[in-house]
RNA sequence: GCGCCCGUAGCUCAGUUAGGACAGAGCAGCGGUUUCCUAAACCGCAGGUCGGAGGUUCGAGUCCUCCCGGGCGCACCA
């Protein structure tokens, strides 16, 4: 960050010294190959209108005049290309740079302390949380913590929907198990939820009610749904709890009909003519907009469907003053988000208020079990259950290491490595490395105190090796790491972990630090850098970075 | 049938948002390395017509069209 803005610094002055207006954009890549240069740009090929030359001519004027600057050595252009090289020096002051942040190195004010609302998980409570929901889980929690790293107020929530027939049906099925449980032969309803986990509550409350419930009757429905709800969201709280997920906020579609916002919201869409009547139901107009098909909002008995109460829950969220809203849903949700965005753009707010992160799903490979997953019929692997086998920093790791929009498919062999083939230990072993060098630098004195004011006092121009020079380029990345996996994108934030990971690993056998003269400080400055980044990048994964492995 | 997503090395995947320099990583394979801060490691080699065919462009893994293969959706379910 601090290296690419000193570069576009020195191009603007160059374009200035030659006379050429400055475009609003000045591109900055990473050449290929990093015997090319630290930093490049394409800017002469985007200047060949302005400068009427080809762009190597440019790209030629362009380096001599860059070649003037402190900061830069080695100013070439090739093939149109200008690729810079930095001065050791510069590079020491951006180490510098980083250390004197501290903690808050990373951190930006991009969201200037607006509200931001991240919806996530969001499961029935029909059964526990299975593998897939711990994608969405994992996902959820990493984005919400890195738009916080950039300056939103963030909000995480869980919308549970606790009424409806999916309830019904789950209530039946644990009354069934409850009947089970007194030896009586009462099958399941059509349709219910088959999975073992209702059979140990179905004894319980066989237990504590004894005979009280013999009939399927309204009363029971009343009681029995409750009980299932409650059942669900404790299990549901619990493997959240383990895997180190916590919400700011619990919304339930009781309370959204409770207080008339459903009732409310259809009459906002009424009233704007997108509502029609056909059959006895409601039916809002999207094939006039584009979509596929116009979808039921209320149906001929009276109740609103779920994509109605969806519309009127996001309405809620723009009236809770959220500037910004994410919801994380997997990809068979994708029809119904095109609705609720067409709803919400008719009902007037703004473009951009909302916005899905879509993610595939997930197949376990290497595990007993089933692939296909199913939680009314039974067939699913708990999420609790995967934790407890590998732990929450494997499972979440793994979790947000591919692209969101990919299919991810759960190496469980490799999760379970202990080894650096796993990628999470490859990373959290670099961090060990460190800390372990830092407490045998403590025993030998020394010890470099980790003050900031100290640190950056540090002389670093022993910091001469390639791969000491590479370290602080890497370093210098983090911040506009995090601002791209804000993107929905938090696996650019594993892959970059794991490249200064791999960076630092061969380092590290190669170049002695203790003992080492006045290189020592140096490169326990360094070595304190890439600690920083390493247990900042981590800890915004939920991934503990561990002092000892 | 229609819509959305994916198709890059034997396997798992980056790179596609803003088109640029001989296409990258990890694992698996093959071959090396151990006085010294944890070898739970390090170094090297090999491996790809970027699903296919057209097109746009000085330049396409990246943009457009069509086709093939896989996933998901197309309910008065949620």
């Amino acid at each position: 960050m601090y290296l690419e803005a000193r570069a576009r610094a020195a191009l603007r002055g160059a374009l200035s010294a030659l006379g050429v207006p400055s475009p609003g954009q000045i591109p900055i890549d990473r050449p290929p190959r990093p015997e090319l240069g630290d930093l490049s740009t394409r800017l002469a090929y985007l200047l060949t209108k302005e400068t009427g030359a080809p762009p190597q001519e440019v790209a030629q004027a362009l380096a001599e005049e860059l070649s003037k600057h402190p900061d830069l050595e080695d100013v070439r252009a090739e093939q149109g290309f200008v690729n810079l090289r930095f001065r050791p020096q510069a590079l020491w002051e951006a180490l510098r740079v980083i250390l004197r942040q501290g903690e808050a190195y990373g951190r930006q004010d991009l969201g200037k302390g607006r509200k931001l609302q991240v919806e996530f998980v969001s499961s029935n409570p029909t059964g526990p949380l299975t593998v897939g929901h711990g994608r969405q889980a994992a996902l959820g929690d990493v984005l919400a913590e890195l738009f916080s790293q950039l300056g939103w107020e963030v909000t995480r929530e869980y919308y549970l929907n606790d009424e409806g027939r999916q309830i019904d049906l789950l209530a039946q099925s644990l009354w069934a198990r409850y009947r089970q449980a007194l030896g009586e032969d009462q099958p399941l309803p059509e349709g219910g939820y088959q999975g073992d986990y209702l059979i140990p509550i179905g004894e319980e409350l066989a237990r504590s009610w004894g005979d009280r419930y013999p009939n399927w009757n309204e009363e029971a429905q009343g009681v029995f749904r409750k009980q299932a709800v409650d059942r669900m969201m404790r299990m549901i709280k619990e493997d959240l709890a383990a895997f180190g997920v916590r919400f700011d906020v619990w919304t339930r579609e009781g309370d959204l009909h409770r207080r008339g916002l459903v009732r409310e919201t259809l009459k906002e869409l009424q009233r704007r003519g997108a509502v029609y009547e056909k059959d006895g139901a409601l039916w809002m107009r999207s094939r006039e907009h584009g979509l596929a098909r116009d979808p039921v909002l209320v149906r001929s008995d009276g109740s609103p469907t779920y994509l109605m109460v969806d519309i009127a829950y996001h309405v809620d969220k723009y009236r809770r003053g959220f500037v910004r809203v994410v919801d994380v849903q997997g990809a068979d949700h994708a029809e119904e988000q095109k609705q609720v965005k067409l709803a919400l753009r008719i009902l007037g707010l703004p473009e951009g208020f909302l916005d899905y992160c879509v993610h595939q799903f997930v197949t376990l490979r290497g595990r007993e079990g089933v692939e296909r997953m199913s939680t009314r019929a039974g067939h699913f692997i708990r999420l609790g259950d995967l934790i407890r086998e590998l732990g929450r920093d494997v499972v979440r790791y793994f979790m947000v290491m591919r692209k969101p929009e990919s299919h991810l498919t759960f190496d469980y062999e490799l999760a379970k490595k202990t080894s650096m083939d796993n990628p999470v230990y490859y990373v959290q072993y670099a961090h060990t490395r460190i800390a372990s060098i830092f407490r045998e630098a403590e025993k030998s004195g020394e010890f470099l105190p980790p003050h900031a004011s100290h640190v950056t006092e540090v002389d670093l121009s022993p910091l001469t090796d390639p791969a000491e020079l590479a370290l602080i380029k890497e370093l210098d990345r983090f911040p506009d790491v995090l601002a791209q996996a804000a993107g929905f994108a938090p696996h650019l934030l594993c892959e970059y972990l794991e490249g200064l990971a791999a960076v630092f690993h061969p380092y590290y056998t190669r170049v002695r630090v203790l003992g080492q003269g006045r290189a020592t400080p140096a490169r326990l400055a360094l070595l304190a850098g890439v600690r920083l980044v390493l247990r900042r990048g981590l800890s915004i994964l939920g991934v503990s970075a561990p002092e000892e492995m």
